[in-house]
DNA sequence: GGACTCTATGACATTACTGT
DNA sequence: ACAGTAATGTCATAGAGTCC
């Protein structure tokens, strides 16, 4: 997980508070980067910036807490508030964390349990609560987006991107790209038109 | 023709989901 | 928390296409 800690200086700050924000929608390094260059363009210091949480200071004489929010909302991100969506929105980006930064030998379920000390099925519960799709779901289209990625950019052969997606064979990562897609990888690579859906719209 | 890659499919195993 | 069910993964195999 990609965390950037500004500097903080603290003195002469008076009259200013500290607030953290639990942010809906971040799942990439250009969230971090978009949020931190809008927030400190109001005058506001961002202490803190990380996948789905922002620590800011400001003065609230200065700058109205509707404007930070207003910030938030026009780069299409979005608080949330209640318990069991920061949860189901953790969830998310440990499954992305899980798909682009691990070897995948353990056990989805159980990298989740582990990372955010919850069982499975709690985890379960909420995530298709939240999100109206299974967390296997969520993976497998994960997944797909980014075998998309890896068909266009030409330079693996399909036995390599199964091997890179930890496939055991090229037949299973075959079945499931048409069962995702509808077509198959060499159809996909043959069309020569990206068909690619923004990980943030999954 | 032989080697290799890719796709497809059936049978079975494993994992995840959901309702209680 | 658990059990039954659904979904997905693995393995083995076969056939088509391509390249040398």
């Amino acid at each position: 997980m990609i965390t950037y800690h500004n500097h903080i200086n603290s003195s002469r700050e008076m009259n200013s508070v500290t607030q953290e924000f639990k942010i809906k929608g971040m799942i990439c390094s250009r969230c971090l980067k978009v949020l931190n260059t809008e927030l400190k363009a109001t005058g506001a210091k961002v202490i803190e910036i990380q996948l789905g949480k922002v620590v800011i200071q400001y003065n609230p004489d200065k700058i109205s807490k509707s404007l930070i929010e207003q910030i938030i909302k026009e780069n299409e991100f979005e608080i949330i508030w209640d318990g069991e969506s920061i949860l189901a929105e953790q969830t998310k980006r440990w499954i992305i964390n899980y798909l682009w930064n691990t070897d995948q030998q353990e056990k989805l379920s159980d990298y989740l349990s582990k990372q955010l000390r919850n069982n499975y099925d709690h985890l379960s519960k909420i995530f298709s609560k939240a999100f109206g799709k299974t967390i296997e779901r969520y993976g497998i289209l994960l997944k797909v987006e980014r075998i998309k990625e890896l068909i266009e950019n030409g330079e693996l052969s399909f036995s390599e991107i199964a091997y890179v997606m930890g496939y055991q064979n090229p037949s299973a990562l075959s079945r499931q790209f048409k069962r995702e897609t509808g077509m198959t990888m060499k159809e996909y690579k043959n069309i020569g038109v990206s068909r690619r859906i923004p990980i943030d719209k999954i």
